[in-house]
DNA sequence: TTTAAGTGTGTACAGTTGTACACTTTAATA
DNA sequence: TATTAAAGTGTACAACTGTACACACTTAAA
């Protein structure tokens, strides 16, 4: 004997799970069809309205987990304490383990910011710019960063975004058996981090004189096109 | 009268066009379906089997047609002979052009990084692996990168890659009508660009023992984790 | 001119889709 | 204990799916 809302929640969960698997197998989520997700969830489609009115619905829902992932792998990696001298290769040691721990819900994820309905998207990006925000204020704060002034954070969140979630895709297409090419774009992607953050330390004094020089261009020619 | 061949290439390019318009009018490309490419096209469905043998079949031919238009956009920006002052502000204002210009092949584009099948994801792939090399041979010729010694042109390559495909995406999921929003993007992928190729300027003297440094933080501890 | 090949059409069919409606079963409430 | 609300079921249906088959028409080759 099941408690009411115990089993609503059981059901749910069900529903969303399989919506992961089948992505997880190989299925994009935009193809989905509400009846598959219902029988790999062992219920009748009719079910389904009882949980959500749409697959849109659902993968709202799937979005609000995967910002709950982003959030309970930040705080994990927090209380690990990395050390400053090793901190970027760790992040992203850190994160992609994960990434290989959850595909499914990273895949969503990959999948969501260029599929699914208007509002998914947003709540994606939304997700993942919370995440590069804290990202790149944690850096900071270890002292990777040792200026705050001057550069632009949310660009720099953006490049990190950018640079990792491309990343994550480029893994979850991997065969899985394939280490060594993991070992090889992980290494890879450190570096990038590596540079970024190299770059951002030299932002505001080398970089500032690189800036007039381009604008001053541009106010002159103004229209570059000959087509 | 037609010639059979023009005739064969007509509704061919037509069937394309068709699956391109209804990604642009906001169907996932691995949602469509063979009925409705063809109906668009203004064909009935079982003449698609005369052109190509699946969906599939269909993206991976958009998938060459995207290269070509990479290739046609490269073209033309080294014809326009960019100034060396400017080039990254240019080259990023040219690209975002283009999006702008053609906004169903690019959709398709990030689209197909994440969805579709995996030879399409691998076609897609290599298209942009292709451009990034190119792009990044061009900055560095024109002396943007003085020193190719000791960085590791993919990995810059990539990292040029994820920014601005990153930065595709999030432009064509604008209204269109948002000019503003478009200029600020723009604005900010041009930083990060600039920012990527500081941070390359400055590789091998700063990031060398930085490297270093991560490294043997590394072998110390070996295992970070502790969940 | 006859033949062959190829492009497009019409009909057909079995399988899948979303969802409406009436229903059973179960747990919480009164 | 009786009542009510909610979770899940079963049946039904019209719309849509991919694709097989036989056919019509047009161009290219014989």
């Amino acid at each position: 004997m099941v408690s009411q809302i115990d089993r609503k929640l059981r059901t749910r969960k069900a529903l969303m799970d399989s919506a992961l698997a089948l992505v997880a197998e190989g299925s994009h989520y935009s193809s989905l069809s509400l009846r598959e997700v219902a029988k790999r969830a062992g219920v009748v489609p009719n079910a389904f309205y009882r949980h959500f009115k749409d697959l849109d619905e659902l993968g709202l829902a799937l979005a609000d987990q995967f910002g709950l992932l982003l959030r309970q792998i930040m705080r994990q990696a927090r209380l690990q304490g990395l050390a400053a001298d090793s901190m970027i290769s760790d992040s992203v040691n850190f994160y992609i383990e994960h990434v290989q721990k959850e595909p499914a819900l990273f895949r969503f994820m990959a999948q969501s910011l260029t599929g699914g309905s208007p509002a998914m998207r947003e709540a994606m990006r939304n997700e993942l710019g919370h995440f590069a925000k804290e990202m790149v204020m944690d850096l900071n704060r270890l002292g990777i960063l040792t200026h705050t002034s001057g550069i632009d954070m949310d660009m720099l969140g953006h490049l990190v975004i950018h640079t990792v979630s491309g990343t994550t895709t480029e893994i979850l297409d991997l065969p899985a058996s394939s280490a060594n090419m993991i070992a090889a774009i992980l290494e890879r992607t450190i570096k990038q981090v590596r540079l970024i953050f190299l770059g951002a330390s030299g932002w505001d004094t080398e970089s500032e004189k690189h800036k007039k020089q381009e604008d001053k261009a541009n106010r002159k020619k103004k229209k570059p096109k000959s087509e």
